[in-house]
DNA sequence: TTGTAAGCGTTATCAC
DNA sequence: GTGATAACGCTTACAA
C-alpha cells in the first residue's frame, strides 16, 4: 500500500491537515512538529500523489517540449541541457517527438503548465490555445503574437570576423548552407556579409555553399574552396557544428595545418567543440546558457502576468580555442 | 472554465453519474441517451480530466520511455515509432531524456504505468522497483530479472551472407566497429563469422575495424580494404546505418560502381535506407516492426500476470535494394 | 498552532 | 436504465 498524508498524521499523532501543511513547509505550523512529521514522512517512505495535487491545485509544476525533428544532434545537446536546467527549478519536464497536433493533445491530457516548441514555422492553431508557450527559432523580421527565444545569429558573424580580423587575417571566407528556406541559414550568410563589409573585407568575401548541414557537406566543401582561384583564405568560417567537422577533417587531410596554414571558426556554441581534432573556435550562444534562457522565459510567462518582450534576441559569445591564430607572415 | 461531467449532466438533463457511464461507453445505459449525452459533452468541447481519473483509477494509460543518450540517430527513428506504435493503442507515451534516476522520479510522479528502458547495462536499482518495465537492447548470454527486447544479430548476419552468397559473392568483407565493449558490435562481428562459416567462406573472410560507428569511419575504413593485399571483396556488409553511408561514399568516390564492383548490404533496417545515393540493401529486424514488438511487450507486461518468456529475440529481415546484385564476372 | 471540513473531477457501488 | 453517494489523496478556508 502507498502511504498517504493520513497514514502519516496517524503516526504523528495530529491532523492530516497539520501533515500537509508540514509537508509544504508551511509558516502555520510549528517547528517541532514540523520537524517530527517530516520525519516520520521521511520513515514511512511518502511520496506525494501529483494526480491529488493537481486535482486540486489546478497546475502540475510540468513543462511539457515539444520536438517533433530528433534527429538533428546540436537540438539533442539543447534538449538535455534544457532538461537539466529544470532541475534546478520547481517544475520538470516532459518530451513529446510527436506532431504538434498529438503532442497538444497529450500536453492538455496532463494539463502541463506550460510548453516550450522548437520549430521555425509555427502554427497559428496554436496561438488560440489557452496554455502558455515559448518558441525557440529564428524570429525573423516580420511580428509575432507569441514569444520567440532566439540567438543574435548577426552578432555571432561580427563577433567571428572580428575575431578573426583582430588576429590579422583578411582572406576569410565563409562555408555554410546558403541555397534553402531555412531562415536561420540565411541569417548566418546575411551576418557574414555584413561584418565583412562592416571590416572593409568585402574584396575578400567569399562563400561557400555547402549544400547541407552534415559533415560531409563541409567536408566537400573544401574541395570548392581549395580549387578556387585568386586568393586562398586564411581563415574559414564553418555554418555549423557538422559542417565544421567535415573542413577540419577535410584539411588535415590535405595536410593543411590548423590553425597555421587556415584558421576555422565555426558556428553552434556546444561543449562538443572542445573535443574535436583540434580544439575548434566557436562563435553562438553557449548551449546551457541557451537553455536556462528558454527555461526562464517558459517559467516568466508562467508566472508574470506582463507580456513583454516577445521577441528575446540571445547575445553570442565567442569561445577561442586552439583553431584559431594570427595568419602565416607571408 | 473547463467544464466537467456535471455540467454535461445539467444540460442533458441527466445526473452526472450517467454521463460518466455515457463517456466511457457503457453497455448500462440507453443508446438514446448515451448518443445524447456525447453530442452534448462533444459540443461543449469537454475534455476528461486525467488527474481525477487517475486518482480514482489507479492508473493513467501512459507509459514512461527512458532515453539517456539522446544522440544516436538510429535510436531517434526506433523512438519516433514507438511514439507512433502506441497511437493505436489505449495508452500514451512520455519520453525522459534523464538519468534513470531522474526519470524514474518523474515518471513515479506521473505514476506511469510501465517503462520501456534503452540501454544495455542496466542498473539493478531499477529491478527492485514495483513499475513493470521492458528493456530494448542486448540481452547477451547470461541470465536476466528483467525481460529484454533484443534483434537476433547472428540471424542478421547470417542473413546478409546467405544473400550475397547465393548472388554468388565469396569475397565477403565485413566493416565495422570491433574493438569495443558494446555488446551489440561483438555480436554482429560474431554473427559474421559465424555465417562465414557455414557457408565454407572461411578463408574469405575479412573483417576490417571501423574503429567507430559514425559515417567517417565507414569512409575511412575503405582505404583500408583497398589497401589490402590479396584479393579484394566484391561485396561489403556495413555494420551500421552511418557507417555503410560512409563506405557508400567512399566506394562512390573511387569511381567504383554498386553494386557493379562491389555490392553493399548494411545493418539497420530503417527506412532511411530506400534514400541512400545507391538504394541501400540491408538487414535488421525493421525498425517499424521493432517498435511495435516493444509496445505490444510492455503492454503485455502491464496487462497480464504470467510472467513467461523474459528474453524475446526477434527476427530479422532482408530488404533488397539496389545496392546488391552479382558480382562482375571475372 | 492545530483541527475540521469542503471540494477538486472522476469512477464505482449501490439502491431505486 | 438511471441516480445518489462514497471514495481517491490532497489543499485550503475557516473554526477552535
Amino acid at each position: 500500500m502507498t502511504v498517504t498524508i493520513k497514514d502519516i498524521a496517524k503516526v504523528a499523532g495530529v491532523s492530516y491537515s497539520t501533515v500537509s501543511k508540514a509537508l509544504n513547509n508551511s509558516p502555520l505550523v510549528k517547528e517541532a512538529t514540523k520537524r517530527k512529521i517530516l520525519k516520520v514522512a521521511e520513515e514511512m517512505g511518502y511520496e506525494p500523489n501529483l494526480a491529488a495535487k493537481q486535482l486540486v491545485r489546478k497546475r502540475t509544476d510540468v513543462i511539457g517540449l515539444m520536438w517533433p525533428t530528433i534527429e538533428r544532434i546540436v537540438l539533442a545537446t539543447l534538449v538535455t541541457n534544457i532538461s537539466k536546467a529544470f532541475e534546478n527549478t520547481s517544475y520538470s519536464m516532459i518530451l513529446s517527438v510527436d506532431s504538434q497536433e498529438t503532442a497538444m493533445e497529450t500536453f492538455k491530457k496532463f494539463q502541463v503548465d506550460g510548453m516550450i516548441i522548437f520549430g521555425e514555422s509555427n502554427e497559428v492553431s496554436i496561438t488560440q490555445d489557452p496554455i502558455p508557450f515559448v518558441v525557440y527559432g529564428v524570429s525573423g523580421k516580420n511580428e509575432t503574437s507569441y514569444p520567440i527565444i532566439d540567438a543574435n545569429h548577426e552578432a555571432s558573424m561580427q563577433k567571428a570576423v572580428k575575431h578573426l580580423y583582430e588576429l590579422g587575417h583578411r582572406n576569410i571566407t565563409y562555408i555554410g548552407q546558403f541555397d534553402t528556406k531555412d531562415a536561420l541559414q540565411l541569417e548566418k550568410v546575411e551576418g557574414y556579409e555584413k561584418a565583412m563589409k562592416q571590416f572593409g573585407l568585402e574584396k575578400y568575401k567569399q562563400i561557400i555553399d555547402s549544400k547541407g548541414l552534415n559533415w560531409f557537406d563541409g567536408y566537400t566543401a573544401v574541395e570548392k574552396v581549395l580549387q578556387n582561384e585568386g586568393q586562398q583564405p586564411t581563415a574559414i568560417i564553418g555554418g555549423s557544428y557538422d559542417i565544421s567537422g567535415g573542413i577540419m577533417r577535410a584539411l588535415t587531410e590535405k595536410g593543411i595545418s590548423i590553425p597555421n596554414d587556415i584558421s576555422l571558426v565555426s558556428y553552434d556554441n556546444i561543449p562538443q567543440m572542445a573535443t574535436t581534432e583540434v580544439p575548434m573556435t566557436c562563435i553562438g550562444v553557449p548551449v546551457d546558457v541557451l537553455a536556462e534562457e528558454i527555461v526562464h522565459a517558459i517559467i516568466e510567462r508562467i508566472e508574470s502576468e506582463e507580456r513583454v518582450e516577445l521577441v528575446k534576441k540571445l547575445s553570442p559569445t565567442l569561445t577561442a580555442r586552439e583553431s584559431s591564430g594570427p595568419p602565416r607572415i607571408q
